[in-house]
RNA sequence: AGAGCCAGGCAAGAGGGUUGCCUGUAAGGGAGGAAAGUCCGGACACCAAGUGCCAGAAUGCUGGGUAAUACCCAGGAGUCGUAAGGCUACGGAAAGUGCAACAGAAAAUACACGGCCGAAAGGCAAAGGUGAAAAGGUGGGGUAAGAGCCCACCAGCAGGAAAGUGAUUUCCUGGCUUGGCAAACUCCAUUUGGUGCAAGUCCAAAAAGGGGAGGUUGGCACGCUAUUCCCGAGGUAGGACGCAUGAGAUGGUUAGUAAUAGCUAUCCUAGAGUAAUGACCCUCAAAACAGAAUCCGGCUUAUUGCCUGGCUCUCUAU
RNA sequence: UCCGCGGUGGCGCAAAGGUAGCGCGGGUGGCUGUUAACCACUAGGUUGUAGGUUCGAGUCCUGCCCGCGGAG
């Protein structure tokens, strides 16, 4: 049962999202980062600065866990993105910084701590 | 039945559902045996990259393989194991220099000390029990006492012969001896220029406004050629290429003990640039280590569950 | 991607191949009415790890692990 639910949330969402529209070059990392708002949690920070398009990056040092760890998390981290694309406002630019903690959190879990961080 | 050795192989996901990403016009394709460490070797690119010398570095039994190697294969020697087999940085100590604490008479020129013999002069290195190591070892003869002084065997050295491409092995002869450490300096032989794809090549905004003879790598020398020389050149932001058809893969076959090589058929098999190969659910299985960034050949390290073939030893039964 | 440097008591550092030490800190005792300072004594080390060379390794060699730094 609880699984249908999970499986039923996930069918409503999804609509296609190129990772080329929304990269962001390293010039705009720095200024995302320089100039946005900032906000905390254990696991993660988050950057937002208003700029002229779509932007979203994530930030993972090498120091947190090993390539596949780091990959897997990268990976759900822009899942997360597409799914929640609508909640974000337009040409809102994000840069999410990955810190040590987030190695053992759930997907669901991690979905749920980006949200309360977005809002 | 048990214990063990060697060679090689597959690779944890599979099926289904929903939804995504990268690449490609599309069809389609989309991580590994280690993609890792960056320890070696190349390809490729630039430094003018051509020669010689020095410095530095690397390798170190022999033969073969390869684009090349510090890798691989085969062999020798040493060593470990009952054996199948495993392991080895395995050139030179009469080229020279150096080192050896403590103990011990002495740590390498045996003139010393102690000892033996002898009336003495003198002769001797056997008997000194310490050390990791003590001047060939064991036994016999010999002598004043002794000693390769002589003999036998063993070990080592030199020369010769035979077998082998060679390392080396076997045999014969000789005089009897010249300790260890070169992962100490060093010597010998062989190899070696440097930097690395963020190498580098091409196109090229905006802004700015120019150099007269110069340029050499760790050092030196030589030579010649090439290059910059002109009015559109420079090459930043940015873009493109480098970038995936290759020392390619798979099958067959021939040569070779083998590594490998030749021939032949078929196939094209990831290509990004904050960087794709994912997320969630169901059933079975539960299984690790782990994620490409110029590309290959090795080595090393991490690691799960297995599979195949060959061989050795022990026990039991026949 | 590539290239360097380092790892020794709790901390900071020494140590020609020959008994692993120094300072600070810790503990005990002394001095003092008490504390600090001072004095004396004392514990604490598989020298990051696995091997090798050597009679003998913190030191020499090789593999690995961890940490730090640099270039573009």
């Amino acid at each position: 049962m609880e699984g249908q639910l999970l499986q039923e949330e996930g069918q409503k969402e999804g609509k296609g999202l190129p990772l080329s529209s929304v990269r962001l070059k390293k010039k705009e990392f720095e200024n995302i980062i320089k100039n946005g708002r900032k906000k905390f949690s254990d696991s993660l920070i988050v950057y937002f600065l208003k700029g002229e398009r779509d932007g979203f990056g994530i930030s993972i040092s090498k120091k947190i866990g090993k390539s596949v760890v780091r990959n897997k998390i990268k990976r759900r981290l822009r899942e997360i993105y597409r799914t929640n694309k609508e909640i974000i406002p337009k040409n809102m630019q994000i840069v999410v910084v990955v810190k040590n903690s987030a190695i053992s959190l759930e997907y669901k879990k991690l979905e749920d701590l980006f949200l309360s961080l977005v809002k």
